[in-house]
RNA sequence: GCCACCAUAGUUCAAUGGUAGAACAAUGGUAUCGUAAACCGUAGAUAUCGGUUCAAAUCCGAUUGGUGGCUCCA
């Protein structure tokens, strides 16, 4: 804690140093609010002349000259009016100011160099002393909304980086390389997995062949662990009613991000989700306690009319593919459905070697109980229940007050990749609001009609994001059981061709994705192109795997097997498939 | 949507306001090769629309698309 708390106050007074900065090179900007991020820093300006970002290292070098006159910070308590009249010119600051005024809080003023700013404090004490020059850079612009509220102005966001030590800093810079080099737009253009059309639109990304595979191997496995724990799969269409949405109540919280289409005669929507179509398919039959749980699952895709800057690759997209499943069921059954929930997740992403780093929050409701819905009574129950069910399944969760939806409480997944950044993917919620909506019943043990509970949950969360994010956890180089290609077949020349397509029969003949490239190009090319195409394993045949009738296999790191039997090669393979090694 | 930046061949990149070049890919041929790019040919482009200019890939405006950001609150 210790040393975050430092690194925080180096990053505050470099977003001072910032502002410093720019006033001594664009006199009449108006300052406005400058924290610490993650990483770093920013802070907002109000320019009256545009800037690019060919303007930062003039800005970063001023500061670096102005670093050495600031020796210490001050600090000054200011009243009310003397707070005012020191930023009468400046709204933003005058807006602050009473703001503190309405909250009785405290004004104070932070001087260092000739540069003082309204400021609640955590500065380091030298900054001359303190700050490296080297572990700080000007990082971007952007263009940020005054207060976050897009009704406000537009302002100028500055953002650095600053570390404590120039090592740090180009570790982190090289990370940021790293995460660039493994974007998974780059990646799925070089290795044809998916493609995006100008006349088909931004955010709906077309799946090419080779990214089909991987997107229905995840899929498939999807199923397999649904199929045997009582699941069945069900469809329902791409549109429904406008009606429909009332009644759930996804008009009012979607609003405009609904795609509306106009029929003959009846106004319909794209889907938003797919609750309340698996609503509908429970509501068609009767049930008995007896019966309960009902399970469904559906990758389904729905869709939402996202802003357009808000679109990009397969991680941000309005056609959304969610491997979705709902489940209807008693209160005392929650508990064993979440246990069997949590399993499916388990498996899932020990598959994708995910569940080594990852936290569960344990999301329930906040102090403001108005903002729930449904009995205290049924919350406590489904709070315990999740509660339980983490603990009984070993998970390392937190509870997280005030983050349950407003329907019911949620165990929502944080998994980390393989360059540590934090991925929410799946999730487990509760929900009293969809049940009641609907009138939903079963016939309980006294022959009342008793409401279930749904139980919405997902695991991959959607297939589109999660193959993007898969992408760049293996930067391309997937497992056997996901590569789209497992295996290719490099023979020297037209001399091993017989035996070369003997061999590559045998293996397409037993479920392998075998490639055979005979093509006109020199054995290092065709080698090249196989790395390249980050291929697991390639077989290179000359006339002495031919003569022995036997294959040389090389995999990715440098692992070798000579001498081997086609028939083992596919045992190998098999195997090593069906336990989806790493 | 808004702010900043960007848009040249299928892809990755060149080109002071003055003849649009290259590599890879594609394609036609030659070479039949033992571990990350054989050799020789061919074809292919300034996103769209408008403006400035003797002259525009280059300058200006609009449109379309892309990248980063718009959640972090003195």
């Amino acid at each position: 804690m210790e040393t975050n708390e430092k690194l925080d106050n180096l990053r505050h007074s470099l977003a001072h140093l910032l502002a410093a900065a720019v006033l001594k090179l664009w006199p009449e900007t108006l300052v406005t609010i400058g924290p610490v991020i993650e990483n770093g820093f920013y802070y907002d300006f109000d320019f009256k002349h545009p800037i690019s970002d060919k303007d930062l290292p003039k800005i970063e070098k001023k500061m670096r000259e102005l670093l050495k006159t600031w020796k210490e910070f001050t600090v000054e308590e200011k009243t009310f009016e003397e707070a005012k009249k020191y930023f009468a010119d400046n709204v933003y600051k005058t807006e602050l100011i009473d703001g503190l005024k309405d909250k009785n809080e405290k004004i104070t003023f932070y001087t260092a160099g000739d540069f003082t700013d309204l400021c609640r404090g955590g500065h380091i004490k030298n900054p001359s002393k303190e700050i490296n020059t080297d572990a700080f850079k000007l990082d971007r612009l952007a263009g940020a909304y005054w207060r976050g509220d897009e009704k406000n102005k537009m302002l100028t966001r500055i953002y650095g980086v600053a570390l404590e030590t120039k090592e740090e800093l180009e570790k982190y810079l090289a990370l940021r390389e790293e995460a660039k080099k493994r974007d998974h737009k780059k990646i799925g253009h070089e290795l044809g997995l998916f493609t995006v059309s100008d006349l088909i639109g931004s955010g709906l990304p077309l799946i090419k062949p080779k990214g089909m595979i991987i997107r229905k191997t995840i899929s498939d496995f999807l199923w397999d662990l649904h199929k045997n724990r009582g699941y069945s799969q069900v469809w329902t269409p791409h549109i429904a009613k406008e009606k429909l949405y009332e009644v759930s109540g996804h008009a009012a919280k979607f609003g405009d991000e609904l795609f509306k289409v106009q029929g003959k005669e009846d106004k319909f929507f794209m889907k938003p989700m797919n609750c309340p179509h698996h609503m509908q398919i429970f509501a068609d039959d009767q049930y008995s306690y007896r019966d309960m749980p009902i399970r469904y699952f559906e990758p389904a895709t729905v869709y939402r009319d996202e802003k357009s800057g808000q679109l990009g690759g397969l991680t941000r997209v309005r056609a959304i593919t969610q491997d979705d499943g709902h489940l209807f069921c008693r209160k005392d059954q929650i508990e064993e459905e979440v246990g069997v929930i949590v399993s499916i997740i388990r498996e899932f992403y020990t598959s994708v070697g995910m569940m080594n780093n990852y936290w569960v929050s344990l999301s329930v409701r906040g102090t403001d109980l108005s903002k729930y819905i449904g009995e205290t009574k049924n919350w406590e129950i489904a709070e315990e229940a999740l509660n339980n069910a983490a603990k009984a399944n070993n998970l390392n969760y937190k509870r997280v007050e005030g983050e349950a939806a407003f329907y019911g409480p949620k165990l929502d997944f944080m998994f980390k990749d393989s360059l540590g950044r934090e991925w929410q993917l799946a999730t487990i919620q509760c929900d009293f609001n969809l049940p009641e909506r609907f009138d939903l019943s079963f016939m309980n043990e006294n022959g009342e009609k008793e409401r279930p509970v749904v139980i919405h949950r997902a695991i991959s969360g959607s297939l589109e994001r999660f193959m993007g994010m898969l992408i760049e956890h293996y930067a391309g180089s997937f497992p056997l059981w996901l590569s789209p290609v497992q295996i290719t077949i490099l023979p020297i020349s037209e001399k091993q061709s017989i035996y070369a397509e003997q061999v590559y029969s045998e293996l397409k003949n037993s479920n392998i994705r075998v490639e055979l490239d005979s093509s006109n190009e020199s054995l290092g090319k065709r080698i090249r192109n196989a790395k390249m195409q980050k291929t697991p394993y390639i077989i290179v045949i000359g006339d002495k795997e031919k003569d022995s009738n036997t294959l040389t296999i090389e995999g990715r790191n440098n692992v070798k097997i000579e001498n081997i039997s086609t028939e083992d090669l596919i045992i190998k393979l098999q195997k090593e498939i069906s336990e989806k090694a790493l």
